[in-house]
DNA sequence: TCATTTTTTGCAATATTTTGCAAGCAAATG
DNA sequence: CATTTGCTTGCAAAATATTGCAAAAAATGA
């Protein structure tokens, strides 16, 4: 058995009955308790179970299934997501594009805002299907196996029949000068969909994205109505977007 | 035997097994374990795989350890996937449902076969997404939280726009009396219009619920073209359908 | 076609990791 | 306080990886 495989028991039995014996594990899995002792530490030391003496238990209830270290930048993208989530209001129409600081949204998103949202983006449809309150609509089509969202023709004529309050939208680039850009043709070709289809866009970025230019270009930076990043809305940084008339968060 | 081919079984048994030990694919392949590991490798480098010490997992293995309860009849599902696999065959259009045996479906299709697939089940498509040579539609609308997938007016007006080759569906009552039946509404006004869509239509399920009714029908048993169990084919339990002139796989 | 180059494969020598064991220590238990 | 149970450490054997190399196979280019 291979060891990877031996955690991996380890951890679901942990899971599943919240504590685990080494001496159990021992026995179950046909290895030494020295074996499993170091595989539990290893387990510890990830940070994915809580070694005991004797044994082991389980951290799963206080730990989403989500894991926050593998997202880049994860602690701007959490501001964002407050920000973002303070334009939301009780029934409204909501466009949220994919990407992980609009996985983030979904997954703070307080459990009493009751939202209808519309989304391209399998993982973001996915994470919104836990809250409790809103509804979703997933605006179907060709899957772009990159993106994992939607694409194509059908998701621009889907688009064209609605009209969203807010549309919420991450960026590879953004530039006051160039406006907003990314580099794939599909996932821009629905982006200015959803900027057309929407009465207020909105629009983030991590700081460190401001002022890039990509290669295909999404739309004017007029066009859109609220920048949202992690830095402060007053900051030198965020001037050229202000003098442009975009409303800065 | 070519290298590629080695690797595209080394692949598939990785899928199907989640793991696999280097000594195993050794013996089966009929080469050196030095070969087998730099095949591995570079599996692992294109990241289509995981290596360890002593072998390799799947990529979706370690959802198998931290996701929710393992899957229930997990041997039995992989069965009825591997059946549900040899109806298809390259540039066919499929109709896939959700539910845990198609997402083993999704999980071991031959990386190979180039098949369009058309879904209502975000899971599904999420799984479909990672196989290298089909095509994914989505097929939206409202999303229903419990059952993950597009639900609503929207979907069925779109189902009546395709005509696919293959409709592959899990169910939850099967009958030969009865005919194919489900609990909840919404799912069947779904798989109704998934059944009329399609050219040939393939239900499958577990074999302990053949012979179940649930309270609302999906459709009478002469409209199943196969029947997928991961029984023999020739049981006596399949019997009544076998009679009922439905294919039994 | 044939010679040359490149890639692939298996082998051997050498490292590294994993594992089980034993001795001594530490902590809980009655 | 003695006993049990579990932990730590060091160690050696087994399993697995890595590296360099040479033969075989495949691709390339006149």
């Amino acid at each position: 058995m291979l060891k990877e495989e031996r955690q991996s028991l380890i951890l679901r039995e942990v899971n599943i009955h919240n504590k685990v014996l080494l001496s159990d594990l021992s026995g179950k899995l046909d290895v030494s308790e020295d074996t499993v002792r170091r595989d539990l530490q290893e387990l510890a030391d990830s940070g994915q179970i809580i070694k005991v003496r004797g044994g082991a238990l389980s951290k799963s209830y206080q730990m989403y299934s989500y894991r926050e270290a593998d997202i880049y930048a994860y602690q701007e993208k959490t501001v964002i997501a407050g920000k973002a989530i303070s334009l939301m209001r009780d029934d409204m129409l909501v466009l949220i594009s994919g990407g992980s600081t609009n996985l983030e949204i979904a997954r703070i998103l307080p459990p009493e805002l009751r939202v209808t949202f519309f989304t391209v983006s399998l993982t973001t449809a996915m994470q919104l299907l836990d809250h409790p309150n809103s509804e979703v609509i997933f605006i179907g089509g060709q899957l772009s196996k990159t993106a994992r969202i939607s694409i194509g023709g059908e998701v621009v004529r889907t688009l064209q029949g609605i009209r969203p309050d807010l549309c919420i939208m991450g960026t590879n680039g953004i530039d006051a000068a160039a406006g907003v850009t990314d580099s794939d043709w599909d996932v821009v070709t629905v982006k200015k969909a959803m900027i057309h289809a929407s009465q207020k866009v909105v629009v983030h970025a991590i700081g460190e994205k401001l002022d890039s230019v990509q290669k295909i270009r999404i739309c004017d930076i007029h066009e859109v109505n609220v920048l949202i990043t992690e830095l402060n809305p007053d900051s030198e940084q965020l001037a050229p977007y202000r003098q442009a008339g975009v409303e800065v968060l």
